[in-house]
DNA sequence: GATGAATGAGATTTCATTCAT
DNA sequence: AATGAATGAAATCTCATTCAT
């Protein structure tokens, strides 16, 4: 993990943050030893040593163990619950003359995958210390409720409408969709060590299983 | 949490382990504690004080820390995993006359539903501390591979045999059904923390996603 | 260790102390872990493993775990500062008329070497312990002064006048005997392990030295 | 024991080591409860008390309280085997050309006896604890077989082909010189607590006991 | 006499945090 | 900004001893 890792990672908005050699440094390491063994498990001077500073350099920049651990987080859980549309696929699936479900999933799942593979250790780091940390979990919720919900509810909205979806509540369907690609993700890229090998054949897969349980069959039209 | 219900949550085969009354309120005040703050965040003089006991009383009966987390983690990963048939529902399903995967499906479902509502915290416990301990993440593996996964696998290829099922590969349906079941378990009844209102509606329709993603519809025939 | 050993150990005044087959196994366990990692690195509770008794059952006997080492140490430092006049050897030494300084050290040497071999772990406890305890330094210091120091002083007196030994202060010439014999007991038999393998002829090597040492040459007589 | 007392205690080769106001006072009063009451029965919290500093300054400095002792122990064991040469006598003894085994023993005991009066408690906690710590008695085995053994019985066998020495085994001579010597130095410097009165006349009778032992008689000559 | 669960004081060690330099 | 010695509270664990059975 290197400063420029280290700086996409927890940038904001596009804004690259400032980050000094040392405090990346500290940074990196907090990130491998709290992914590795846990945020209560790693002590400051395992991380302070292995980043090569000094004790005391840590609590300079960040008053806190637990606000080197928000400093890690925050920009993670945003990340994570809204992708950041840069890619391709997302750009055109967001078109909206074309949008069709499938092609929506797949532009989604495609996007997820690609960022848990690229920010593996951040994403084991927000699902280990959520269920611990109530300023993790709210900041979850708020950023889910906020920045993501309400559009994928009015896009499911309008594909119920023309008839391109089943009749489950929304909630129901949503819960479906989520639960299968985050059960997918996090099995195959932060449980299992071993790579993958037909991935895109996996993942073809699994949207072709989503459709089917939505009922969803544009081939049928 | 009282001394039977740490009974039959530690029992193994159906033998009931024996327990005096501080040994059962040093496990329910740990379970509680590792519960919530998870284990490296819990310390052992909380347990003692909050169980009403001296703090060397816990190491005489648990020589470290961690064998007290393991003693409340091992019972708990074989119940997880491996459902006793103790309830009419399940019973009736395994008798191979009359199954139909959506009866199977219904009747596992309704029994994990049912244990990990019984035993949530245990269930959280596991989820938990599963990243941090290499003992547990074998335990658990372990046991899925030999008491499980042998099992199901034959039942999915006996139904695939009969056309009941899709041709997609075991494995691949495996997984699906899996993390959408536990992906449901885990988000109504471990992380949030609100009764569910039409537990029984939403579970079926579950039941009816997962049917339909995998193609077997048993009214079509 | 068996019981047969422990009694005569710790026997006083060939009085033979009454042993349980506990009690025995507690003082013998006792005994080899004094011995091995001293006094005060040694638990109670590592006692009572070790002797396959309860924790309890040592407290029941010795009050405490100085008396348990006091009752080991008592009857030791008697044992080796007061030769007991068994071996045939020292009996026909004492005989007034025909002793002689060489065989008289001879006699005290083997018998003080037979003692030290039989008598090894208490040995050494005794030599490990005497500093830490007070008790066991007065024990020493008293005994020596009352039951040894002034017969061998007459004695060593009675060869001055009859110039069989040197002129030199009674007290160097003992301190110079004991310390050598000292010196070899404890370096050949409590600090090496090996054994040896010409011991006569280094004991005899190390009389002839004592006996140079203190101008006492009988054969030039 | 002040700071510069604790700094050439523990210096090795010559070279000073840097000690902190707080380490030296660490060191001296481990120093002090370690030869009073022995290692394990010392505990760090007591140290702590008596330096005047947090218990946790001590293992900031020392890892572990073994770490603590060996850094004592270490440098003591070289210095209490290996002279160093520094006075006068010794430096003339060791010029080739009038070397007396009068003179050397002469010197070598002067200079044992001015560093055990120098560094009794050093000297005590070797004593102590050698028998518990396998790592002491490598250390001593180690350093006296690679330091001095061969020098010395280079040296005793010269004398020997002079005729300046008995033709026992050099092991016994050398054994029969130390166990003396050291002997004498327990004795006189670490057991008893009363000052000696004659110490010179004490020594020369000990240097004329060890001589004649030894047949060796320059005077004869 | 014997047991062994229970105790609570205390041992060693860890660790987040402070602060003088 | 950076250091690293120092802190002291707290963590895990040990142990001699007691006591009800």
């Amino acid at each position: 993990m290197d400063k420029a890792y280290i700086q996409q990672l927890l940038e904001l908005d596009g804004e690259s943050v400032k980050l000094t050699e040392k405090k990346a440094a500290i940074l990196a390491k907090a990130i491998e030893n709290f992914a590795e063994k846990g945020y209560a498990a790693t002590s400051t001077s395992e991380i302070a040593k292995q980043a090569g500073v000094a004790e005391g350099t840590i609590f300079r920049h960040y008053p806190s163990k637990k606000d080197l651990l928000m400093a890690i987080v925050k920009p993670g859980i945003l990340k994570l619950i809204v992708p950041y549309f840069a890619d391709q696929m997302i750009q055109e699936v967001l078109d909206p003359e074309k949008v069709e479900l499938e092609e929506l999933l797949r532009a989604f799942i495609y996007n997820r995958v690609k960022f848990v593979k690229k920010n593996t250790l951040m994403v084991r780091i927000i699902l280990q210390e959520i269920a611990f940390h109530q300023e993790i979990q709210e900041a979850f919720k708020q950023t889910f409720l906020t920045k993501i919900y309400p559009k994928v509810v009015e896009k499911l909205k309008e594909l119920q409408q023309e008839g391109k979806l089943n009749e489950y509540p929304i909630d129901t369907t949503l819960r479906f969709i989520l639960s299968t690609v985050m059960g997918f993700l996090l099995h195959r890229y932060i449980l299992l060590s071993e790579p993958i090998k037909n991935e895109e054949q996996e993942i073809e897969q699994m949207i072709q299983l989503i459709l089917d349980g939505l009922h969803y069959n544009h081939r049928s039209e």
